[in-house]
This record gives structure tokens, sequence and C-alpha cells, in this order.
DNA sequence: CGAGATTCATGTGAAGTATACCTTTAGGCTTAA
DNA sequence: AAGCCTAAAGGTATACTTCACATGAATCTCGTA
């Protein structure tokens, strides 16, 4: 046995990997030229560029669904007009905070928090008033003369979440800062967001728009081929792997990051196999794996309670399935109880576990929509959308977890 | 037979509560002059 | 007298509860043909 591992480790080392560099093929990798992007790159260029003069630019909203170059775009942006600013001296701030992060910016405290420890000051997680903390990052703004960009990634999470007031607070510093400027830049995954804000926020926030759309099938065949350069040795990928994993993300509405996660998860796959080359079998079992990793990450993450309240709903799914009737909060919460009491924790309130419904709905997996049924009034219809082959493994995991 | 009233089971908004955490303040103790 | 520590007081954000009202199609009611 001892030997057996000690081969393999030696193995592993002559071993040759099929990556030449797999960094290139993560999400956070940024990559020297960005293709296909060329417009909406140069429009924003030119909305931030009067920060370089000292001016204040329009604040600036950017649409666009997922992978479709939105945060890369504005990343590298920040990252080319930090250069010129630093050679040229000239005093700017780039922040870049992702609204979505739980317990980092998913409140208007977490987030105005988030940002004053930006600049170095601590903050304590909770006590103290939104004013003050406002005020703690008014006055680290204003010490010093400069110009701040702020990104708020995902903002629309944010905003369905706590509303939009803090949106309007953060316009409304610039007016009371002697030495900075502030400008804001929103990304939003929902085209249609910002119809519900208060015109007021609207008008301010959206001073320039922009709209990422989705690449085509072609597009993305072009990034992949170019990372694929970077990061795969020569002649491992077999012959229309990346024409398949470019289809697979163009059915998907061009989510680029999508495909080349694909790539990546395929390469790994191959790699543990031993194999000396990627082909396409790789890359449908790829499509699985991924699917199930996003959800068992969103499922080990999230509270106990959420737990119960998912397992409850697999639990309920089962027997819902045989006998052909559609969950419903009531019988739900009901099975939610009874597990509460055999695991010793405390139920929480129907009303609670509604909200909690409607959270695992916001993360996919679960669908649920409200029906009036008449006579029989009012309630969620719910269907669980994890794949089915991956519902056992999801319950074992939730069952280990709540120790059933 | 059909328009309007009723009903059901829960959705949903608002206000209240418990908890965990923060700052400020006041009192008590120690220290140094 | 000044400095330091501690505990109590007073305040906040967050997750949750309580209360009360809103929903809206199936079903019922009752007047009419």
């Amino acid at each position: 046995m001892k030997d057996n591992i000690k081969t393999f480790f030696e193995d592993f080392i002559n071993k040759k990997s099929l990556f030449k560099d797999k960094k290139t093929l993560q999400s956070v990798f940024m990559p020297k030229e960005i293709i296909h992007r060329d417009e909406q790159i140069n429009k924003i260029a030119q909305i931030i560029a009067p920060v370089l003069r000292n001016e204040k630019p329009s604040n600036l909203f950017i649409y666009g669904k997922t992978g479709t170059g939105k945060t890369l775009s504005v990343k590298y942006l920040l990252n080319n007009i930090n250069e010129i600013a630093k050679s040229k001296n000239i005093s700017l701030k780039s922040i870049y905070i992702n609204c979505k992060l739980k317990k980092v910016a998913d409140t208007e405290y977490r987030l105005v928090a988030e940002l004053v420890r930006f600049f170095g000051k601590a903050v304590p997680p909770t006590g103290l008033p939104t004013d003050e903390v406002y005020n703690k990052f008014f006055s680290a703004l204003d010490e010093k003369k400069q110009n701040i960009l702020l990104v708020l990634d995902e903002l629309d999470q944010l905003i369905k979440k706590t509303g939009d007031e803090f949106i309007y607070n953060l316009t409304r510093i610039n007016s009371d800062l002697k030495n900075s400027q502030l400008t804001l830049i929103g990304i939003s995954n929902n085209l249609m967001f910002a119809d519900n804000l208060d015109p007021r926020v609207k008008s301010s926030l959206s001073e320039e728009e922009i709209i990422f759309p989705p690449y085509n099938a072609l597009q993305i065949q072009n990034i992949l081929k170019e990372r694929a350069k970077l990061s795969f040795r020569k002649g491992v990928l077999d012959e229309g792997v990346i024409s398949k994993c470019a289809a697979y993300a163009a059915r998907e509405h061009g989510d680029a990051r999508r495909a080349l996660e694909l790539l990546r998860v395929a390469g790994e796959i191959a790699e543990r196999n031993n194999m000396e080359k990627i082909t396409i079998t790789e890359l449908d079992e790829a499509e699985k794996k991924i699917e199930r990793d996003k959800m068992i990450d969103i499922i080990t993450t999230q509270p106990n309670q959420f737990q119960v309240v998912l397992y409850s709903i697999l639990l309920n799914d089962e027997s819902s399935k045989k006998r052909n009737y559609s969950i419903s909060t009531g019988g739900l919460y009901s099975v939610y109880k009874e597990l509460c009491s055999n695991i010793n924790l405390r139920p929480l309130t129907q009303r609670r576990v509604s909200d909690i419904i409607s959270e695992l709905d916001m993360f996919g997996l679960i669908n649920a929509s409200v029906k009036n049924k008449g006579h029989y009034g009012r309630t969620r219809e719910i269907t669980v959308s994890i794949p089915e082959p991956v519902i056992p493994k999801i319950k074992n995991i939730l069952k280990e977890d709540l120790g059933l």
C-alpha cells in the first residue's frame, strides 16, 4: 500500500500534464486582450476617461447576462486606468465590490462597511448606526483629494433585497465631498431591473448605459481557442471539442464563463483518467460535474434551516411524484416541523419558511410559483430543479450535515 | 343559467422582538508625583 | 491628580415572529329566463 502511493506520486510528477497553464481557464484570469468586446470597452473607456483630468465622469450602468464579459471588461479597464493614473501621478482609486457575496455586501450596512474597510479602517459587523458608517466612509473619502471609481457588481441582487435608497445616498454623497469625487458603475445581470427603480435613483445612476449582448457561437469559439492556446499543451484537444463546447454555451445564452469552465473541467477529468487527449466524452461528463458541484456548493454553504427546508422539499418531492400531486406550502411545513423535532431544532414559523422557499427559488434549487387554486386556497407549487441523478447525493449530504 | 358573493389556504407587508454586538460613561482601582 | 480597567447603560443591525390584511379562481347563491 505504502509503495503504491509512493509510485503514484512519482508517476504523477513524471506524467506530462495536459495543461500548460491551468490558471488561464479560471474565471479570475485576466487575458491580455479581450476579444469581441471592443465596442463596449471603448465606450466605457470614453465615459470614465475624464477622471484622468480630474473631472467627474457620468455614472454608468452596465447590463448583460452572465458570462458576457461585463466583469472582465470592467476589471480590465480599471487595471489599465489605474496604471496610467499611477504613472502620471493622478490620484485615482477604484473599488470593485460584488454585492452578491453573502455576509460581505448583501445589505446596505454591510456594503458601506465593506467600502470603509477598503480604506483600511475597521468596522464592526454590527452595532454601529448605518449613518455612522456612512460618515466613516465619507471622511475616509474626503481625507485627501482623489477620484473614486466604485464598481458594484450584481447590483440588482442587492437592490432587490434591500431597496434602492442606498444608491441615492451614495450618489448624493458627491455634493458634500470637498476633495473627492465618487463615480458609480453598476453592473446588473437583469435587463429589466432598472424599470422598478425610483426615478430619482434611476436618473442619477444610469446617466450612461451600456449593454453587453450575448456572444454567438462563433465568438465563443474564438474565445475558447485563444484561451486553449494558453492553457493546454499542443494537440491534446480532440477535433471538435472546442466547437461542441461553444455550442453548449451558445445554447445557454452565450455564457463564455461557463464554456471556459466546461473546458477546464473536461481537461481535469481527462487528466485524472490518464488520458492523452480530451474528447467530447469528457466534455459531456464535465457538464454534469459542473452542474453537480455548483448545486452541492450552494447547498452546503446554506444555513441549517435552509437545509432542513430543502430536505423536506426533497422528501415531499419523492412521494409527490408517485402520487402525482404538487407540493404545497402547508404540506411541506408539516413535514418540516416533524423533521425539526427529529433533529432537535426549533422550527421556524410558516411565515419565515415561506421566505426561505422564495430564497431557495432564487438560488435555482427549486421552482416555486404562486398558484390560486380557487376553493382550495392559494399556495406555492413547488418543483425541484435539481437534476434527477444528483438528488440522492444531495440527500446524503443534507442527511449528514443535519445529523439524521 | 350566469353574475356576483363567498371561501379557502396561504402570500405578503409592517411592526415588534430576541440576540449579538458596538460605543460611551461612570465608578473603582492603581500609579506616580 | 492622572491613567487604566471594568461593568453597566444605551444604541444598532439582523434574523426571526406576530399580526393583519390581500389574493384570486373554484364554488356557492340566488335571481332570472
